[in-house]
DNA sequence: CATGAATGAGTCTTCATTCAT
DNA sequence: AATGAATGAAGACTCATTCAT
């Protein structure tokens, strides 16, 4: 008997419920077996459900991907954005906050990191990415790029630019992701945390308070 | 008529020539489509080649791919080890070189980034990528951290740990390869060179010279 | 028009009907073209279904062979079960209907002949055959031997042993049918038949009806 | 360095040696892999010769296969021949002189079986035996009705005919064959060799010697 | 005579997509 | 909405054959 049969899932759903089933299932498979390997048999058997859905809940495979990577792109984007739009936090309070996000366990961790890099992986992938993603990396760069602007501007620094310090953060936070990918076993999430509010001691030592929440310091 | 025999390639070329051929059309196509699109037919349409040449010179797509990586792994490692193995630089001057390597045009151009994101895109190759490179990541590394060191002691820094500005170092590597190959209107290699030293200026103040070299400021 | 909407067989069969569809192709293609000459293009335009199709109902090519063998396997056990399982029957009566079984024209024609051969031809085969048929053949055998043990008390012969009369009739099964396969013109399945019955007249004498059938005259 | 320059085979040799141990190779291979898996790259480097050489002594694959069977035709004709053509010796002796040439050690191993029943597994080559041995079996095969109708005639046996015990014999031979092929540990040589003279010693009871030798005994 | 690199047609197999039910 | 059998294009790989050396 078929497994969606047998699970609480009913045979007629509401259309997010299924497409919110298929997109979890094509992380999972992503994750496994990359792009290439990620075949519409596999994800509908991981989600329990037919073959033909994909085709009706998404055009084809390419949107389902494109749909996949736009919810991982959202969920990334909404837990920085919960605290940056608030107006009662201080601009080094927000920078923190976004690096926090970058290693938020929801977000850092080898299954979601495994889908990022498969997008990076390739050139059409790479497009599609693009596509979805620039604006919210430019954004966020961005903010950024803003914070550091009010960070270096409150503690008088010299020599140091807030453009520069956001790129290089940027450049970290992408880097660290590989390197917990590729070598888990030597970069954790909790030590890369702990080097990017090590930079920005160093960029801006007058801001004492960088050291890592107890939390990230598993 | 075969290509080849209206080109300067002779009929029967020594096999190391024969390898290289492939290995060359394989990192253009790799760069070009992605492993998943890297089928032998375009690599041997690339190379002018015929199709059943790749099963003779390699036993198969797989070890052609592993060869590939081979050889960039050792073209990036030989960049490298040329000033490290020195005995007559400084440490400063070594960590500096590694840092050219880097961002040296022949390595760091999109065409090879391409081919190094393309391994780190799914499990497989990921583990192929481990299994041929880890030991020159960590080898780097190590140099890396043992340059930190002797820089550490030599300036008296305090409040700094070689091995995490090395870690650190190795994320930035990455991750501003990765913004390069994403965004290259918004990244380039010269700035990330840039961005790399402002990092080790922050880090070791007291080491003047961190300033880009005019070959790398473009 | 793909072949099948001209005809009668329906977009979509029950499972079963398609596997036995493209196990007749098979059996066909191999009588034809032997082993090496059935490639799955081949047996798929007999069955007059599309290529990917036994990708879809047997694994790969491997087990569509394994099956195929293992239903004529089945269709010729079933012919002698038929009448040994009988307890009516006397043994001579059982021998001969073992006999009938093997010159049976549902089993002993060229077509059939021809795949049984295909299967005894290479070191790969031979070893699938024996998965499959061993015990089959140990079982003909040994009930074989079973009713000549019978034969024997009842006649009183001496000087005969069951076990070496058992094992001359497997060979002259085989032969006779390699016979048949190879010379057509030579051997006939009805004179295979009276061979066989014949030799029974030799070592059985006493047990007179040994003559053919006159079915199996032809 | 080239297997066959390391070992006693000149560079340069003569076309029939050349010949004679592509042929042995070819045996080699068949018994080991089939028709289908002999490929000239595995005969050559079974023969330690370059692949190239095929093509230079034979036409081509089949002409290789051709010739291959050819040899095993005449070494086995030659064995049953050189007791039939004498003259001195007693019908019923040259009978048993042909039964040995069939289970000699020589003819009747398992390699080289093997290559019979590669021959008979699918059409073309079971055409390409018919044009090679047909010939031979048809003159075996009247020979031995001719001795049988000589044994007849000595015995004065009634209700038997020659043509018939000497198809029977033809069948017997090739079946028993195939059983020692397929199940070495239920059906040896020497077995077989007895079955058949049991036959005979069925068929022609006053021709009282048709006890095996003591050589096939085993 | 001999070599073995090179060629390319032909196989099996995978998989996105379609569509009758 | 949902199913999954059916299709066929495309890919990796094999191997007989050729031919320059």
């Amino acid at each position: 008997m078929p497994r969606h049969l047998t699970e609480n899932s009913p045979r007629t759903a509401p259309p997010e419920a299924r497409r919110r089933q298929l997109i979890d299932a094509t992380v999972t498979v992503i994750s496994r077996h990359g792009i290439p390997g990620t075949t519409l048999t596999a994800v509908t058997r991981e989600a329990g459900l037919s073959l033909g859905l994909v085709n009706f809940h998404f055009r084809n495979k390419d949107t389902l991907l494109a749909e996949t990577l736009k919810f991982l792109a959202q969920e990334h984007r909404a837990l920085w954005m919960r605290k940056t739009a608030r107006t009662d936090l201080a601009p080094a309070e927000k920078l923190r906050a976004i690096i926090e996000a970058q290693f938020h366990p929801r977000i850092c961790n080898r299954k979601k990191l495994a889908v990022w890099f498969a997008f990076f992986g390739d050139t059409t992938h790479r497009k599609s990415y693009r596509d979805i993603s620039a604006g919210i990396d430019v954004e966020r760069q961005e903010i950024c790029a803003e914070l550091c602007r009010a960070v270096i501007q409150e503690g008088g620094y010299h020599g140091i630019c807030a453009e520069d310090v956001a790129a290089t953060l940027e450049g970290l936070f992408d880097g660290l992701w590989l390197n917990i990918l590729m070598y888990p076993d030597r970069f954790t999430r909790g030590a890369a945390h702990r080097r990017v509010l090590s930079y920005l001691a160093l960029a801006f030592p007058r801001h004492g308070a960088w050291s890592a929440p107890a939390e990230a310091a598993q």
